[in-house]
RNA sequence: GGGCGGUUAGCUCAGCUGGUCAGAGCGCCUCGCUUACAACGAGGAAGUCGGGGGUUCGAGCCCCUCACCGCCCA
């Protein structure tokens, strides 16, 4: 595209052909078997039902940035490519389709249901993906995985039946969290506990050789028809008698022992506390540390079993709690309004029910200690820092993990049933009679192998020896312990290497005002609506429509506001990427149109501000280095603004626009835009693509290609940036001494330039719009560094607004001065502060004097 | 109940091992269509760094404490 039609970047019309021009180049599919070193990330796999939000966009803009930035470094760079097939998530959108359909998943049967769910999944499957190539993500789209490839498929059978061999993965009895809402058991690290006001019943049980009575409190009276045990504190004087009675259990007439343990707080209630271990996850553990029967009056469909009694068996489980505390009648002793914590599905929304019931568990406490001792030792690190004390402690406490899902969407638990038998391969059994085990294992089972799975494991690809171990793993502090944490363990365990050598976690981005951004809150705002334009969501205040900002903003602005803590959405952020590459396109157009089309090879620096922009330059790209090597994303976006805007263009650009435009000049413009925008692209790649084809020979190479240009410490110069950053205050100081006198800022000014070098002074002139004076009294004198400028007569200024604000400056270097003058004057100050501090105070008040003298 | 993080200009946020650290973007005010950019440029106003106490020659930065907000684990 020509630039000098447009005074604007507009990436519409750019960022799709970029798009196709960078995938047709085949730079993001690396080849595995060349030579030279290797990059890559694994992407979090996104849900296959899922669409693209913030927090996708944000660990996009991450992980491109990441790859282009050691792509264009000289790495073959594959950023791995795939999803997820998310069990719960993906079944319930399928069975909303098919209740609209009017069926049903049981009408329908498993095998149709799962055929079903593969078209859906072939259907909507490939959103997200689409949309990862808006953002200008650099995935190597040529080898997209997904969790239920039949490769994959056999990765997790694999690692199954391994860990099944060596006793670490087992059936058992054990109290789960059963969600209802999807009928399946889910992992405790997706269940949300939430506040909730519940009422709060004591009721009486008496004691069975008619002593007396025992009161018990519960939320849920209609437990009481499983207790098998009422608990007192062991040092509990007030019940110690007890321990060791009976207690008859009303309405069913059970007795049950009064056992003794720690676990009962004493301050709780009455002290005693009603054991129901077939329904509560603490009565259970009292329960098994007692040996007590676990009694399940409570069925996986949410209503009362037959143990419950022929009167509640059937009966939902509220409408039995009414039953129950009618039935008590004067046994409720009291009830009254609770507030206490509930556990609530993260999948379904429901409250769970703790059940016990017969599930498939990995034993991961036998896995942890690898993956404790790699960030121990620093072979993991986990960024930021703060989040290593939440995955150590996490594995430090780590308990089984509750791995079968009673879902139809997912890795089927390769374990078959024949009477007694149990058969566990990765092959169906020989023989008849045999029935596969119903269940599915937990999505984060398969996900946890995702780093390996995706490049061929268990086979031995060439994939796998080129791009495993991955480099870094990129995703939100909340999968921490249900995925990152697991990913190291079986990684490990597997591989024998640590996945990946660094974990980043970014940012949680929050709705403007504050909440969580979610569609059901009216919170969420699309990425893709910002990148193309659109309504604003109801979260603003303000109406209208986003303007179109382009990928770049939305890059620049995600990566702008992420932070080692949560953050806000701050539309401003991305506002400020879009001038950005409205900046560099501007300047770009600017310098292009005056250098010759041949301009190329190395810079020419004649002048001291051409010097002093290779220096900046140098240290601008070491800087932005050390950034993106720290993962501090927000600061190297940043420092790219501060550099085009601070140095490049408000600088530069303007002190050399009186020059004529020689080939030494060209050179050194078109080097320094060339390599800002080389160093920009893996944060911006569109823009700085768009404008690297329109530089001189760049031949229809892309910059997406390139290599980052190196730091050449020979350009560096202390002396030029010094000089120069003198010539900068002293413009600021003379345009604002211009505004304060009332000088109209386009009238020249005439002036005597004393004490400055003529280089200085000349680029001192031009910008603050001097013009050389006479003789003649000076009517007014202003201190730049290094020297002083004598306003002549002819300037039209207005002495007495000069006045009052050159009173206020004084007034304020006074004021300066006077607390230097107070910190010397103290002899505690000037005997322990280290000589070099004392020393720099000496001189700050030295120059304030001096100012002041020249005022 | 335990743990972690936050509270810095009107808004959203930076401020590394305590000594030019009081900053940025947006917003606001003033002036400019100075031929790259008005999605722009120049200049300016604006914060006793949540409250209180302490350590130190010196504290947004360290310690204690209180208040409020958020997250995690039980």
């Amino acid at each position: 595209m020509p630039l000098q039609d447009k005074t604007r970047w507009e990436p519409a019309e750019v960022e799709p052909r970029l798009t196709r021009a960078w995938l047709a180049a085949g730079l993001n599919h690396p080849d595995p078997d060349a030579s030279g070193p290797a990059y890559s990330i694994a992407i979090p796999p996104p849900n296959v039902t899922g669409a693209l939000h913030m927090g996708h966009a944000l660990n996009g803009s991450v992980q491109d940035t990441l790859i282009r930035w050691h792509r264009m470094g000289g790495a073959r760079a594959k950023w791995i490519l795939g999803t997820d097939h998310a069990g719960i998530a993906t079944q319930t959108q399928v069975e909303k389709l098919l209740k609209s359909e009017g069926t049903s998943r049981d009408a329908v049967g498993r095998e149709e249901f799962t055929r079903r769910t593969w078209e859906w999944r072939a259907r909507y499957g490939g959103t997200i993906v689409e949309q990862l190539k808006r953002l200008g993500a650099s995935c190597d789209y040529e080898e997209e995985r997904f969790t239920l490839d039949p490769g994959y498929v056999e990765a997790v059978l694999q690692v199954f039946t391994t860990l099944y061999d060596r006793g670490l993965i087992y059936r058992d009895n054990y109290m789960v969290n059963w969600d209802p809402g999807s009928r399946s058991a889910i992992s405790n690290l997706e269940v949300e506990e939430r506040e909730v006001e519940d009422e709060m019943y004591e009721v009486a049980y008496p004691l069975a050789d008619g002593s007396g009575e025992v009161v018990v409190a519960t939320v849920r009276p209609e437990t009481m028809l499983g207790d098998v045990a009422v608990a007192v504190h062991p040092d509990d004087e007030r019940h110690a008698s007890l321990v060791g009675k009976s207690v008859v259990l009303p309405l069913v007439g059970r007795k049950l022992p009064v056992i003794a343990d720690e676990y009962v707080q004493t301050n709780f209630g009455t002290g005693c506390l009603k054991i129901t271990p077939g329904h509560d996850p603490n009565d259970f553990e009292i329960g098994r540390r007692h040996g007590l029967p676990e009694l399940a009056v409570i069925g996986e469909d949410g209503r009362m079993t037959a143990q419950a009694g022929p009167d509640y068996a059937g009966l939902p489980v509220l409408e039995a709690r009414e039953r129950v505390v009618a039935a008590l009648g004067d046994a409720v002793r009291s009830r009254r309004p609770h507030v206490h914590s509930v556990p609530f599905s993260h999948r379904s929304g429901e409250r769970i029910e703790p059940l016990v019931s017969l599930q498939w568990f990995m034993r991961e406490a036998a896995l942890a200690q690898p993956a404790i001792d790699a960030v121990q030792s620093g072979d993991l690190r986990i960024h930021p820092e703060s989040q290593q004390r939440r995955y150590l402690h996490w594995l430090e406490n780590i308990r089984p993990w509750c791995i079968s899902r009673q879902l139809w969407w997912g890795h089927r638990i390769p374990v078959w049933y024949r009477g007694e038998e149990t058969y566990v391969g990765i092959r169906p059994p020989e023989g008849d009679g045999w029935t596969q085990d119903p269940d599915v294992l937990d999505t984060w089972f398969s996900s946890a192998l995702w780093p390996f799975a995706t490049l061929g494991w268990p086979q031995d690809t060439a994939q796998l020896r080129a791009f495993y171990p991955t480099d870094v793993l990129s995703t939100g502090r909340d999968i921490l312990f249900l995925w990152v944490a697991r990913m190291v363990m079986l990684g490990v365990e597997f591989t024998g290497r640590l996945p990946f050598a660094d974990v980043y976690n970014h940012s949680v981005i929050q709705a403007p005002d504050g909440r969580r951004m979610t569609k059901s809150l009216g919170t969420g705002i699309d990425p893709l609506t910002l990148i193309d334009g659109g309504p604003r969501p109801p979260v603003f205040a303000e109406g209208g429509d986003f303007p179109a900002y382009g990928a770049d903003a939305v890059r620049f602005g995600l990566l702008a506001m992420s932070s080692t803590q949560d953050v806000r959405f701050s539309e401003e952020k991305v506002a400020q990427g879009r001038a950005l590459a409205n900046k560099l396109f501007n300047a770009s157009r600017f310098v292009l149109g005056k250098v010759p089309a041949d301009t190329v090879g190395a810079p020419r620096p004649t002048t001291v501000e051409d010097r002093w922009i290779l220096s900046r330059l140098q240290a601008f790209k070491a800087e932005l280095a050390e950034l993106v090597a720290a993962f501090n994303f927000s600061r190297a976006a940043l420092g790219l603004y501060d550099f085009v805007y601070g140095e490049l263009c408000d600088w530069y650009v303007e002190l050399t626009k009186a020059r004529g435009v020689d080939a030494d000049l060209a050179a050194t413009l078109v080097h320094v835009l060339r390599e800002t925008l080389a160093v920009a692209h893996p944060v911006i790649p569109f823009v700085t693509e768009e404008l690297w084809a329109n530089l001189p020979g760049a031949d229809g190479k892309l910059l997406a290609a390139a290599r980052r240009p190196e730091i050449d410490e020979a350009l560096r110069d202390p002396e030029a940036e010094a000089t120069v950053a003198a010539v900068i205050a002293a413009i600021s100081t003379l345009r604002a001494w211009r505004q304060d006198a009332g000088v109209q800022a386009g009238a020249p000014l005439p002036v005597r330039v004393n004490g400055i070098a003529p280089e200085s002074a000349a680029l001192v002139m031009r910008m603050a719009r001097l013009e050389a004076g006479g003789p003649g009294p000076a009517e007014a004198t202003i201190t730049i560094p290094g020297g002083t400028v004598e306003v002549l007569a002819g300037a039209g200024f207005d002495p007495a607004q000069a006045a009052r604000k050159l009173e206020q400056r004084r007034a304020r270097l006074g004021q300066e001065i006077a607390r230097a003058e107070g910190k010397l004057a103290d002899e505690r100050f000037v005997a322990k502060a280290p000589e070099a501090v004392v020393a720099a105070e000496r001189e700050k008040l030295a120059r304030l004097r001096e100012e002041l003298d020249a005022l």
